[in-house]
DNA sequence: CTTGTCGCAGGCTTACGGCCATGGAGTTCC
DNA sequence: GGAACTCCATGGCCGTAAGCCTGCGACAAG
């Protein structure tokens, strides 16, 4: 017969309290169904543990040996219990999450804030990469859910729409496009431009869309970071092309005019591997990230 | 809903190797079986710990970390159910043991020789003390099992005759009594005696029985260990009152005479603690020990 | 001697754990 | 593109186990 963790329980209670009656007060059973599981565990054991007077129970020598062992093992057992529902409850846990860079100067760091403030036990590592990196990122399980951009047909991947991103132009102050509600791409073909490394996902849509109007996008700065972008910007060097969610509102010295004709967008959607479930940290980080999406715009 | 070892080994069984299907047979149950033991497992913990898919199951991130604590809880669990199953079938196993020097040298050699050759893997811890001691040891719980005299009445300890001991004089080669088959208490009084310490159970007994006959017990020399008592003896210093047990057979250089009148008889007891189970390897020990009481008389 | 405590045994009920048969989803291969 | 296969999930059914209650005997204490 095999030994099961209720009569270690059982053995262990009877050990510690001394007293099978006492015992089975404390494990909520009646004391009959402990002198039987006691019984049980005995005989699948073939062994002597306890040693049964009118005054109660006294363990053998190996029954005190094994009844510690056995205490050791219940309390590593019940310990990886709690640590489990610890995680389900998200309590605690851990998302490793793979983002464009875009992404963290506006939608992520509301999301994480939202998220401390319900869930202050769970823990995001954040990977910032362009969009190709983000997609292998999540492919090869690195992480479990990314932010990124439409990706080529992948039955691994499946993703959902979080927010649609519009382009700006980042205007210097001063600048004569400066203060206009919206501007064209053919008003910034006089200006010097500041783009994104031809490997981002937001420089692919903007050669498309210079393409589209029959011009050409010839950079005169090229940057890997948005916030370099903004600082050339800043000095006055150029205009640059970013989405909305990595300018943000009000830089000083520096005017964002949303871009007209023609309306570049950029769907952001969130990633994940099809067929796999979110842990219950990355649920809830979920939660808070499509709330910030929501009202951020 | 607690949660059971058997639907952790059945979580083991499905992440090490891939599939429901699988793990249902090397488990030697249904499939069903196990699909419900894996549901209920994940609604125990609130937590979702596998994926099915078509080509069979992946652990989550929790769940495979899950799997690995769970595996090594479960070795280490079945490990003690298999060393409390080797302790039981008297594989190993370690005998405390309290006994009167006197044993040490025919009885208990033989016992041990028995046990060794049948069970080789059972280790006997001897403590060698004079009778009081021996059970002040066993009533302490320094030992399970004691080799000793008749004790005065005790509900804690409980004793069973092992052997009767008869007392011997152990002459020395030449001497006027050798050669005798059996001597008279009287027939020592005209030559030197070697005694045992006044605290052993033996010198007690000889004492009694010289004031029984009238008689003086004066020793010429006292002294604590059987065998320099007969060392004594080969030299030639004077005859000693021993128990057969300890004298053995065909020393060089002494011959052993029963004493007639009147007869000393020792009782040796095996004593054990009432109410208190021995453990196997006891019970392998005192059937050797039994035995060997049996055939060496 | 009585009383209380303790563990054991028997009888009964419930519910848990198992199997079988079947279904649905997805993959593979022709 | 469809058929066969694989794999897991579901539902119905049954046996056994694990539980409770009542009552008994053993033992210790008053």
């Amino acid at each position: 017969m095999a030994v099961s963790l209720r009569q270690a329980r059982a053995f262990v209670a009877a050990v510690r309290l001394g007293s099978l009656t006492r015992a089975a007060e404390a494990l909520g059973v009646s004391q009959p169904t402990l002198t039987v599981q006691l019984r049980q565990l005995e005989e699948a054991l073939g062994l002597r543990l306890l040693d049964r007077g009118a005054r109660g129970t006294l363990p053998t020598a190996e029954g005190l040996r094994l009844a510690a062992e056995f205490e050791r093992l219940i309390g590593d057992f019940d310990l990886l219990v709690t640590q489990a529902r610890d995680v389900a409850a998200q309590r605690v846990g851990t998302v490793r999450l793979a983002a464009l860079p875009s992404i963290g100067t506006t939608l992520l760091p509301r999301a994480l804030a939202r998220l401390r403030e319900r869930r202050p036990g769970i823990q995001i590592l954040i990977r910032d990469a362009v969009a190709r990196r983000v997609a292998a990122l999540l492919r090869a399980g690195e992480v479990e859910l990314a932010i990124g951009t439409d990706l080529e047909a992948d039955t691994e991947l499946e993703a959902t729409p979080l927010i649609a991103d519009r382009m700006v132009a980042a205007i210097p102050a001063g600048h004569p496009l400066a203060g206009r509600p919206s501007v064209d791409l053919a008003d910034l073909a006089g200006s010097p431009l500041i783009l994104t490394d031809p490997e981002s996902s937001v420089r692919v849509l903007v050669d498309r869309a210079f393409a589209g109007q029959g011009l050409a996008a010839s950079p005169a700065y090229e940057v890997t970071y948005m916030s370099t972008a903004l600082g050339l910007v800043r000095a006055g060097l150029g205009v640059a092309i970013l989405p909305s969610s990595a300018v943000g509102a009000d830089l000083p010295g520096i005017a964002a005019a949303p871009i007209a004709r023609p309306e570049i967008r950029r769907d952001i959607l969130l990633i994940r591997r099809a067929g796999r479930t979110l842990s219950p940290a990355a649920e809830a980080f979920l939660a808070a990230l499509r709330e910030a999406a929501g009202e951020g715009g």
